[in-house]
DNA sequence: TTCCGACAGTGGGGTCGCAAT
DNA sequence: ATTGCGACCCCACTATCGGAA
C-alpha cells in the first residue's frame, strides 16, 4: 500500500495521522526459520540491518506480516540522508560497522500469528500490532492521532517533519495498491530560483530535460541543482522558445557545474520551484518546477531559509 | 459516457560497486 | 586514481489506456 500525494488537508474523526518518515519502507516477515525483510520492490533487506532482524526474533512472535519504515536520526529528525550511508551493505558485519544506529517504526500488520488479518478495519488491525510485539529499540510502535489533522500538520511542519500520512481508520490493508485510503499531507516548501541554464532532452521527451537554476548569495549565482519535473509538452516547448533568446556561452554559475547536455542561459527568467528539503551539497531534494515569475527580479532571488 | 488506477516514461539527489579510461 | 554508468533507495510529474463506476 502507498500513499497519494495531497494539499487538501482535513480533519476528520474517521482517519488517523501519523508521522511521516524519512526513511525506507520494510515489510517484516517473521516466521518460524527467522525474520525477512523486504523492501517496497520486495528486495531483500534482512543482512541490511542485521540489529532490527535479531530485535525482531527476540521480541516478536511466528507468524507476523507487518509494515514499517526503517530510520536514522539526525538530531531529533529522521534522516534519509544518514539512512544512504546504510542502504547498499549487504554484509551485515560491515552494515553494523558503519556506525549508523538504525529503527524500525511498525504502523500496520498483516498477518498476526498465521492469521491473515487484512481485512480488519486499520484501527483494529493497530490495536492487534500494539500487543503482537514488544517494542523496545530499535523497535518502535509507529505513534497516531485520531484527530485535528490539520492542526497536528501545522505542529509537524514547525517540528521539521516531513509531513504526516493519513488513514482511513476503517479501511482494510490492501497490498501493493496506491490507494486514497492512505494520503501523504506534505510540509511544502518552495521558492523562487533563477534560470541559468537547461539540458539536452533524451527520449521521446520535448524541449529539454531540465532546468539549471541557482539563487545570489552576494553578488555570486550559487548553482542550486536541476528541475526537470512538473512541466506539460505545451510548457517544454514554450520555454525552449524562450532559451534561445537567452543563450551565452559561458555559465553564469560561481560554482562549477558539471551536467552532460548542459546550455548556459543570461540569468533573467525566473522560476517557481516546489521542493521538500535543501540536501548537504546544497541542492534541491525532490524539485518540480511550479511556474514563471514573471513578477521576480532574478537579482532578487537568494535562499530561503526553511525549517533546522 | 466519464473517471480513476496502473503503467510507462521523463526528470531530480545521493550512494555504492564495477568497468573503462 | 579518476570517471562514468547502472542499480538501488528516496521521489514528482505527464501522458496513455483499459476497466470500473
Amino acid at each position: 500500500m502507498t500513499a497519494t500525494l495531497t494539499d487538501r488537508y482535513f480533519s476528520d474523526e474517521n482517519w488517523v495521522y501519523e508521522r511521516k518518515l524519512d526513511g525506507v519502507r520494510a515489510l517484516v516477515v517473521r516466521s518460524e526459520k527467522g525474520v525477512e525483510l523486504f523492501s517496497r520492490n520486495e528486495k531483500p533487506m534482512t543482512t541490511t540491518y542485521p540489529e532490527l532482524t535479531r530485535a525482531l526474533r527476540g521480541q516478536s512472535r511466528p507468524g507476523l506480516v507487518a509494515d514499517g519504515e526503517i530510520v536514522a536520526f539526525d538530531g531529533s529528525q529522521t534522516s534519509f540522508a544518514t539512512l544512504q550511508a546504510r542502504l547498499g551493505i549487504s554484509d551485515p558485519v560491515r552494515a553494523e560497522a558503519v556506525g549508523v544506529p538504525v529503527f524500525l517504526y511498525l504502523f500496520d500488520v498483516l498477518v498476526l500469528d498465521g492469521q491473515d488479518v487484512t481485512r480488519l478495519p486499520l484501527r483494529d488491525r493497530k490495536v492487534l500490532l500494539r500487543d503482537a510485539v514488544d517494542f523496545t529499540d530499535p523497535l518502535r510502535y509507529s505513534a497516531h492521532r485520531n484527530t485535528d489533522g490539520e492542526k497536528y500538520l501545522r505542529d509537524a511542519c514547525e517540528a521539521g517533519w516531513e509531513g504526516l500520512i493519513a488513514k482511513r481508520a476503517d479501511a482494510p490493508y490492501r497490498a501493493g495498491r496506491r490507494s486514497d485510503t492512505w494520503l501523504k499531507f506534505k510540509c511544502v516548501h518552495e521558492q523562487e530560483l533563477v534560470i541559468a541554464g537547461y539540458t539536452d532532452p533524451t527520449g521521446t521527451r520535448s524541449g529539454f530535460g531540465a532546468l539549471l537554476v541557482g539563487y545570489y548569495e552576494s553578488d555570486s549565482l550559487r548553482y542550486a541543482g536541476k528541475v526537470g519535473t512538473g512541466f506539460d509538452d505545451r510548457t517544454l516547448i514554450a520555454l525552449r522558445r524562450r532559451f534561445d533568446e537567452l543563450g551565452t556561452q559561458h555559465s553564469p554559475f560561481a560554482d562549477p557545474v558539471r551536467e552532460r547536455g548542459a546550455h548556459w542561459l543570461r540569468p533573467e527568467l525566473v522560476a517557481q520551484v516546489g521542493f521538500t528539503e535543501w540536501t548537504r551539497d546544497h541542492r534541491l531534494r525532490h524539485p518540480r518546477y511550479l511556474g514563471l515569475r514573471e513578477d521576480k527580479a532574478p537579482t532578487e532571488v537568494v535562499r530561503e531559509q526553511v525549517g533546522r
